[in-house]
RNA sequence: GGGCCUAUAGCUCAGUUGGCUAGAGCGCACGCCUGAUAAGCGUGAGGUGGAUGGUUCAAUUCCAUCUAGGCCCA
């Protein structure tokens, strides 16, 4: 018969599993939060606080969230719950960026209808729209983030629309709106502007011609007659010509060419003489002269269709590896051409109509087919010996989506927002400087960009988005642009809904009796294009966050993904500045992106994006969590399988740390066996300094936003500090002592302080978690979310004791080391059937003295013997310390027999006698003391 | 091609104003325990600090160039 003693101690006892289950306990947790009404009971609680703002960057409502996302809306979160634990008044209004072009493109892809009536697309849109987001709504709640979801702003929603529509009118009212020529994408047989989406590459058979363009005036480079030679694969476009553009840094030729008896120079890029020589067929051929792109600029050429004298102009665009270096430019007919036109104040030149026709302005071309009639350029060219060369040529060129014919690129008239009009762009500058950047960077960066971005084109000739609230009169033409009319225009959208603008005619849109004030006319048109979305979301200060009572203006924060430099962050500061205002948000925290874990970034085509949902399901939306507030954020961010793998991991330290504590506290009551801080053990005030010191650096790191540091600190608190010392040292005195002693109270205090503070500190991160181990806790609150952040004294942070503990850790590495050899000889086994000598002189020795009867509890063996070697050799058959002086370590197997209660060794246990198991003379007495069986069976 | 950023052990991160054999946790290997047990403990092996050059008595830390990667443009 064996006797068992288990009984007779206090062994942990929690209902707290070890299994966290997340995936399954998760949604239960969701539906506590949700049943309890957990968010609006803070909201109640921190009501009056001092707010802290974070506005919400509104994803777009189109597809399920990705990691991306999902990371930016747990950091949004983790930020939420930390200043409401800590005392701010904090909500979360989160939003959804609902119109725009690829909602519309979908719509447009599931609508049969060749073409649709404008408002069905828009409804179906609405519909579209409407669904994403009760799609995206369900996934972030499933993450566990806390927030407004019940009414989330949406940029759709009538009010919101109005807010745009007089946003645009203060910034009409300040001069910023005009409207002016610049190039799309246009297809001809669609009649119709298409966004960048809506362009699909193909192969298309072009015309390929290289064209002299004669130079005005050339004695310095050649006697002969000079031209620059240009190369294009949309003839159509010369007539648009109206420069031709060089590299600065590239060197020139001037080659002069023998060809039908006729002797000419040309100037093409150097190093593609004999490439361009090759396929124009030209054999006899030789540079006479190099100059740079710099000098050329100092001549004309005449233009080879029209009379005009035209500039060669600088652009680091032009490229030398296709063509001949000099660029025929049409400011009117391409991007780049638009770009380089603006910067050299050439004219925005489109003399082609929304039929692919030239207009009157092309002269002898008007009335012709720009593809079917282009032989008629090529002729002129032909006539005037201003062709060199003509092929065809087969490359990709952009299609329309819809109907797969080519594209053209057209200039036609858009709206714009002025950077420099009012000075929006000084002023926008200046606001960045008041702004606190996190990273710093960022600041540099916006800057860059807005410092040198072009006027901001807020035209779109789509569908789905807030019409441009102008009117055209019908008999000059003029733009009808008065905050008048467009205050009216916004108070029936925030009735009606932007659809009305739609649906009613001009004169029911307009206020009555409305005029033209240039020719009086009044009869009015109503512009077609609608406001670039990022306008939309742009304008969210004054849709949102002015409009919102529990929010207030400006915002303390605005936290997205890097790209928003461009994005969000850029289009609400101008628009803020535009309208007079400062910058909207006080500071700006961006976070890198997802990438894999090789580094690269996530993708369809590679085959390595993650959807967000399925990690979720794996591994529970805790574990997601965690693995977001591991990673420094600042650059990129990445995720994969063995990454997540090693969050659970981490994970599960933290919960079984949390589960130790809890099972070990399950007959503690706080407010009947607490102990006094001055009657706790030296040990368990050591460990409260360093529970102070993770409290104090997790503060720091919640503050600064620096998540990682919490995420290591805390992991390394529950592995190292508590692991692999503390909870192995007091497992002691939990189980054997009697339970209201003292010794044991203290530990229980400690503890339970500990598992206090790491809920706290967990709960923005691990919310579920932490939510779970305060239930266990029976805290007053009903949810750890209404707690409150842990107070504590700077004063118990000891130095002294971290010297002296560190001291002893080091020591006991030490001995460690020794006993892990024993146990390899086959010594031991348990670290309890050991005895430890340790040798030592002068100073250590008395430091060692100190703890003398603690020290076989702290190192966890049978029987310590200090051993005083002051002016003494060491003794020859100890170990010395590796990394200690002065010190030496034995260790042998223990004496006497083991105890059947505390399994440590000793000389007091009896020998067995009718096969009892016997116990140590502690034992004895506590169990006596206790008033317990003695006969135990 | 331009602007901004990143690069320390297999993974995630520390390394204070340049200064002692570059640290931690996880993972891994080996072992222990079986009274935290689909847990826990111990010991140990892992780094030419992305590469090259420069400044310095001394550089992971400062400078330059390059390579790889990311975001935004062109």
């Amino acid at each position: 018969m064996k006797s068992d003693y288990r009984q007779t101690l206090n062994l942990p006892r929690t209902k707290f599993p070890m299994k966290a289950s997340l995936v399954g306990k998760e949604p239960e947790m969701l539906k506590f939060w949700e049943e309890n009404r957990i968010y609006e009971a803070l909201r109640k609680k921190m009501a009056g606080s001092p707010k802290c703002i974070l506005h919400d960057g509104p994803p777009y409502a189109n597809g399920d969230i990705h990691i991306g996302t999902t990371l930016n809306k747990i950091l949004k979160d983790i930020i939420i719950k930390f200043k409401s634990l800590s005392g701010y008044d904090s909500p979360y209004l989160p939003g959804w960026d609902c119109h725009g072009l690829p909602i519309e493109h979908e719509v447009m892809k599931q609508i049969k209808d060749s073409n649709p009536d404008k408002l069905r697309i828009r409804k179906e849109c609405r519909a579209y729209a409407q669904k994403f987001i009760g799609i995206q709504r369900e996934q972030f709640q499933r993450l566990g983030i806390f927030g407004k979801w019940d009414r989330p702003y949406l940029t759709m929603a009538p009010a919101y629309e109005a807010k745009v529509v007089a946003t645009f009118g203060r910034l009409v009212e300040k001069g910023l709106i005009y409207r002016a020529f610049k190039p799309v994408y246009w297809c001809i047989r669609c009649q119709t502007a298409l966004a960048e989406a809506e362009v699909e590459y193909a192969n298309y058979r072009s015309l390929s011609i290289y064209v002299k363009f004669s130079l005005s005036d050339s004695p310095l480079l050649s006697s002969l007659p000079t031209s620059i030679l240009i190369w294009t694969t949309t003839a159509w476009t010369l007539p648009a010509n109206l420069a031709v553009a060089v590299h600065p840094e590239y060197e020139y030729a001037v080659v002069e060419v023998s060809s039908n008896g006729k002797k000419e120079a040309l100037i093409m890029v150097a190093d593609m003489v004999d490439e361009v020589m090759k396929r124009v067929g030209v054999t006899n051929y030789r540079v006479v002269k190099i100059t740079s792109g710099k000098e050329l600029t100092e001549l004309k050429y005449s233009h080879p269709l029209r009379k005009k004298e035209c500039p060669i102009i600088l652009g680091k665009e032009v490229v030398k590896d296709e063509g001949t270096g000099c660029v025929h430019i049409a400011p009117g007919h391409g991007e780049a051409d638009y770009e380089l036109g603006l910067k050299h104040n050439l004219d925005i030149f489109a003399p082609v109509d929304s039929n692919g026709v030239f207009t009157k302005d092309a002269g002898e071309f008007a009335g012709k087919k720009i593809f079917a009639d282009s032989g008629l350029i090529i002729d002129k060219l032909h006539c005037n010996d201003s062709l060199l060369h003509s092929g065809f040529l087969t490359h990709s060129y952009p299609h329309c989506w819809r109907c797969r014919e080519p594209v053209i690129f057209r200039a036609t008239e858009q709206w714009f927002i002025s950077m420099d009009n009012n000075n929006l762009r000084e002023l926008a500058l200046k606001e960045i400087e008041g702004v606190t950047w996190i990273p710093e960077w960022g600041r540099v960066r916006i800057g860059n960009m807005i410092a040198t971005r072009p006027d901001w084109c807020i035209s779109r000739q789509r569908v789905w988005g807030v019409p441009i609230p102008v009117f055209y009169c019908r008999k000059c033409r003029k733009a009808l642009l008065n905050v008048r009319t467009i205050n009216s225009i916004a108070a029936l959208f925030e009735r009606e809904g932007s659809d009305s603008w739609f649906r009613m005619k001009e004169k029911d849109i307009l206020p009555p009796g409305t005029s033209c004030p240039a020719c009086g006319g009044e009869e009015f048109e109503k512009e077609t294009d609608i406001l670039d979305v990022w306008f939309e979301s742009g304008v969210s200060h004054q849709a949102v966050i002015k409009e919102e009572e529990i929010l207030s203006y400006p915002a303390d924060l605005y936290l997205e993904g890097s790209d928003q430099h461009r994005g969000w962050f850029q289009s609400s500061l101008l628009t803020a500045v535009g309208i007079g205002e400062g910058a909207p948000y006080h500071a700006v925290l961006t976070h890198g992106f997802v990438v894999d874990g090789k580094g690269k970034k996530m993708s369809k085509s590679i085959g390595n994006l993650t959807p967000a949902t399925d990690a979720v399901e794996k591994f529970g939306a805790d574990v997601i969590r965690l693995w977001v507030a591991s990673e420094d954020y600042r650059g990129d961010i990445a995720f994969s399988e063995e990454i997540l793998s090693r969050m659970q991991e981490a994970y599960r330290r933290i919960r079984n740390s949390c589960r130790y504590i809890l099972g070990n506290i399950y007959d503690f009551d706080p407010a009947k066996d607490k102990v006094a801080a001055n009657d706790l053990l030296e040990i368990d005030r050591w460990v409260l300094s360093q529970l102070a010191n993770l409290l104090k650096k997790a503060k720091t790191a919640y503050d600064s936003f620096r998540f990682h540091r919490i995420y290591h600190d805390l992991h390394n608190f529950c592995s190292v500090t508590l692991g692999s010392f503390y909870f192995d040292v007091v497992r002691d005195r939990l189980y054997i002592l009697p339970p209201s002693s003292t010794e044991r109270r203290s530990a229980q205090t400690v503890l339970h302080e500990i598992l206090l503070a790491m809920v706290k500190i967990m709960a923005p991160i691990l919310s579920f978690t932490a939510e779970e181990v305060w239930q266990h806790l029976r805290g007053e609150e009903k949810s750890i979310f209404l707690t409150s952040w842990p107070e504590f004294d700077e004063d118990r942070i000891s130095d002294v004791l971290d010297k002296k503990w560190s001291k002893l850790i080091k020591i006991r590495e030490e001995v460690y080391r020794v006993l892990e050899r024993r146990r390899q000889d086959g010594m031991i086994g348990s670290f309890l059937e050991s005895n430890v000598t340790i040798f030592s002189s002068g100073r250590l020795a008395s430091f060692l003295m100190e703890y003398e009867s603690e020290l076989a509890t702290i190192f966890i063996v049978s029987g310590v013997t200090l051993i005083d070697i002051t002016g003494e050799e060491m003794p020859c058959e100890v170990t010395v310390a590796a990394n200690i002086k002065e010190m030496g370590i034995k260790a042998s197997r223990a004496k006497g027999r083991k105890c059947a209660r505390c399994w440590a060794y000793s000389e007091t246990v009896e020998e067995s006698k009718d096969h009892l198991a016997t116990i140590c003379e502690r034992c004895v007495k506590i169990i006596y003391a206790n008033g317990q069986d003695t006969e135990v069976i």
